[in-house]
DNA sequence: TGCTCATTTGCGTAATTGTGCAATTGTATT
DNA sequence: AATACAATTGCACAATTACGCAAATGAGCA
């Protein structure tokens, strides 16, 4: 944990202003990708994670899209739209198109997450009530 | 990991079916609540969290409104989405609301999807390539 | 009680997103 | 070359979502 820091100030409150320690915010933004997270937040794309994820080998999009009630075509753009998340990773075979799922860089990604957090987590650093005055 | 195991068949394709272990699968849905990786998924949201968890302490909606070009009614809204999801946790205070951040069960819950996520790893189990012929 | 301030809610609108169908691309097979 | 199949893309439409403004709620204070 580093020492610099930075206060931003309310225009219209500067008394109450959030105290920001610029380190640990760039340290906890740089875990927290919105696209990975908008990528998990449509029931049909969780779905889609779940089952490859428990699948345990390559499977072609036909195979995926055969467990939902949706159009290939939409499981088609769901399964892009994960790999570009970096959650699902693919590669074409002949006609087809095996998606897999990125174990590794998933639970690197989630940990890595909560760590950051836990360094914020008030309990664990001296530099609480830092505030301008 | 428990034994009990079930295989879904495609209509059109029984031989490739995605072999699913159905308590794996439910142990990992249970990690995946959509509604919290939803919270997550906008870029403003993910502001608010990362601003409030280096905040280190309660803050009052203005203050946490006027880091953001956004209406304070809009980041109001944004925050109660943040508390249904698990993320945040408010209190009253005479006219204020104290938002701040959970830090220990966002933590617990992205571990705990972390483990979930390494039991239906391939490389950790046995039960790889159960398929139904 | 009347007033002020902080927050929430109602409502209308613009933007985004999920979806299905049809057409297209790309790869193997005949 | 023609055909068959898997996957993707274009397009239109429905549903959802983010947003700002104004009004309402609620809690302290004169």
């Amino acid at each position: 944990m580093s020492k610099s820091k930075t206060t931003i100030t309310c225009p219209h409150d500067s008394e109450s202003a959030i105290t920001l320690d610029s380190c640990c915010t760039e340290a906890l933004e740089n875990h927290l990708p919105s696209d990975f997270f908008k990528a998990l937040g449509d029931p049909n794309r969780i779905a889609l994670v779940a089952r490859l994820a428990v699948c345990g080998r390559p499977a072609k999009v036909s195979e995926i899209a055969c467990c939902l009630p949706i159009d290939m075509s939409v499981v088609s753009r769901h399964l892009r739209q994960l790999k570009d998340a970096g959650i699902l990773e693919c590669e074409k075979q002949g006609k087809e198109v095996l998606y897999s799922v990125q174990y590794q860089s998933i639970t690197k990604m989630l940990r890595g997450l909560a760590d950051a957090i836990d360094e914020c987590c008030p309990e664990q650093r001296r530099c609480v009530g830092t505030k301008k005055k």
